[in-house]
DNA sequence: TATGAATGAGGCTTCATTCAT
DNA sequence: CATGAATGAAGCCTCATTCAT
């Protein structure tokens, strides 16, 4: 099982072997019929587990002990971790977004699997407003896609990123730089509440 | 070849069938090798194609005569449209991703044609210092990094995420929601120099 | 083995599936292969056990109390109700010749279990041409011929036949209209004892 | 595609190997696939070719020249000698009928193929009517029916009638005699008038 | 007697690619 | 410059059967 998030999260869903798989497995690529039907309940097997990994940790977090503000950067600094360590889950939700998510719709219970993050996330806003020191009103949803995407993307997009802009998104001093960024981006955004107009004001 | 990025976008490189692309073009499958030599070929110029076509864009911005603050929103209204209105673009990016860049790596033309966006940004950037709008020192490619990883992933994500989450981020609405959270989010990490020490500054 | 004998009879015996059995019933796969070795055994058993079905039924009869004519009627009447009211007899027979019956004759209790339809024939035979009612000399063997390849086929190639004539062969209507045209058939030809020379007459 | 046909005519469709009718081609396997797409298409395009061969031969036989009784008797030995000498055509079509003739539907052009042959018998039978040597009113497709089951039968399920019967249906001698019957059997329905009132006047 | 887990062999099909014209 | 026909390799999957308990 393991070895066939590793292989789907290396070459995507059609370009897995399942051959691959069964080769890499003490039992015998027969087996994988056996108890997965086919090659799609594998690969659903495999992000249904990879949704759960990162559930479970999630759950650690205990933001609720924390000022809303370093509760905030310490949801951002695990998730920034966590997209960071664990390469094999962003490639496997990349493949399938490349599927249009056609078999993350099929498996229901993965749906309201992370719904707890929006939660988590909305009760440090919460604890933030009621503080004083958030200002900004912000829908959860819109702020978690601010976090995972800047954290996400470092490592979905990091082959063509450092291909076309020759730097190594992986190195310890980037890595460290990026996450401070990401924390001052949030948390410049969220104490501030200053609207900037954009191109709107601009004649077009 | 319109064809040909269509297939490699809508099913990644391993899943874009070879035949199918010849099925959908008047000339039959053997002229593919005749151009492009095999399947890679191919690919690779529909990937230079797909990074040639949003350079072409790029360079009509014009941001030298906007304000900095101004022409830093203009250039976030820009990644955000085209990456929202060319989904082809982007399943291209995610899927070379997938493959490691393996094939944008082989291409040394492809390398220096991004650099461009890393100048303009650099000069606006230089341009907000110099009238004090701007006050955060931040490297071009970081911030390069925070816009296009926030545009990029509504698109290249938004399968998985309005799965997980019931949402359209498609909807004018959340469009246009997003879009105004962007240009706040990159312009009040600008113009602000506030720094927020995060979970390091916590016992951990 | 209900289930067997239907699946049989659905696929044939290279189309049934031993899962497919197995699921369908209560025991489990396992133990196909402890009481009847492998498929074939199992089938083998099907077998029987629908020609022992039909065995059973034709004892009921009672052909010996009625005249000559009205007992061969009763006896087409009895082949006719049975062929078309058990498909699956009929199906499992189809499929046993498709395999050039190799199965049926390694059952050598099968041989002479179905011997007595002859016999029943001749006894029926013998008062008809004794009472002047049936003037045609003929073989048991081949009048059985007669009688049950018209109640067969109608059956058997229902589905072949009504796709290319466009009629429904189990239709009351048309099951009563060729119910009688089997009795005439055949009591026209043993009340009668003309000889129509047919093309042999003809020079060819 | 002869191969093909001898194929799927000797083990059915699911029993029939595509590997051995490859093999047992000149050109291989893989050329299957490309002309007929699939097992099934293959296994169509020898249902087709079977059915328009024996129609090809049902278009030389020239009955309108012959008497009524004699052009009955040329058609059923047509008929009686087609079955006995094609066992290809008729195991397909025993098999096609195990399959529910699921093929045979998709096929359209299949269907008013074989409508010819009805039109055949209409005709023997006006001109039988007529000249007063027919009696006997008949639906042309019942006629059908007796005709074909007999001639059929005896091919298609030879094997099991002779291991249960211990007989050689293909001995000259009593394929002879089977001829002169059904040619007798029809005849002398046609030609009579009675109707035997068969079990339905007996208290039942 | 009963059973879930396991399996080697072989099935159909598809792939990118090349040959002959 | 263009094309229909051809192909070896490999992919996914299913089969009847057996093993360990």
């Amino acid at each position: 099982m393991r070895v066939a998030r590793a292989e789907f999260a290396e070459k995507g869903f059609s370009g897995a072997r399942i051959d691959e798989i069964g080769a890499r497995t003490k039992t015998a690529k027969r087996m994988i019929y056996y108890y997965f039907g086919n090659k799609e309940g594998l690969y659903v097997a495999a992000l249904e587990q990879a949704y759960a990994d990162i559930r479970a940790m999630e759950t650690t977090l205990d933001l609720e002990h924390l000022a809303p503000d370093v509760a905030m950067c310490r949801l951002i600094d695990f998730t920034f971790d966590y997209e960071q360590s664990n390469d094999d889950f962003v490639r496997i939700i990349s493949s399938e977004n490349i599927n249009y998510a056609q078999y993350l719709k099929q498996s229901p219970n993965l749906r309201d699997l992370n719904s707890n993050i929006l939660v988590s996330l909305s009760r440090v806003l919460e604890r933030g407003y009621a503080a004083g020191v958030f200002r900004r009103i912000v829908e959860p949803l819109d702020l978690h896609l601010v976090i995972i995407s800047i954290c996400y993307n470092r490592v979905s997009n990091r082959h063509t990123f450092s291909a076309i802009f020759d730097c190594d998104l992986a190195s310890p001093v980037v890595s460290e730089r990026h996450k401070r960024m990401i924390r001052n981006t949030v948390l410049s955004y969220l104490c501030s509440d200053e609207v900037h107009p954009g191109v709107d004001s601009v004649e077009k």
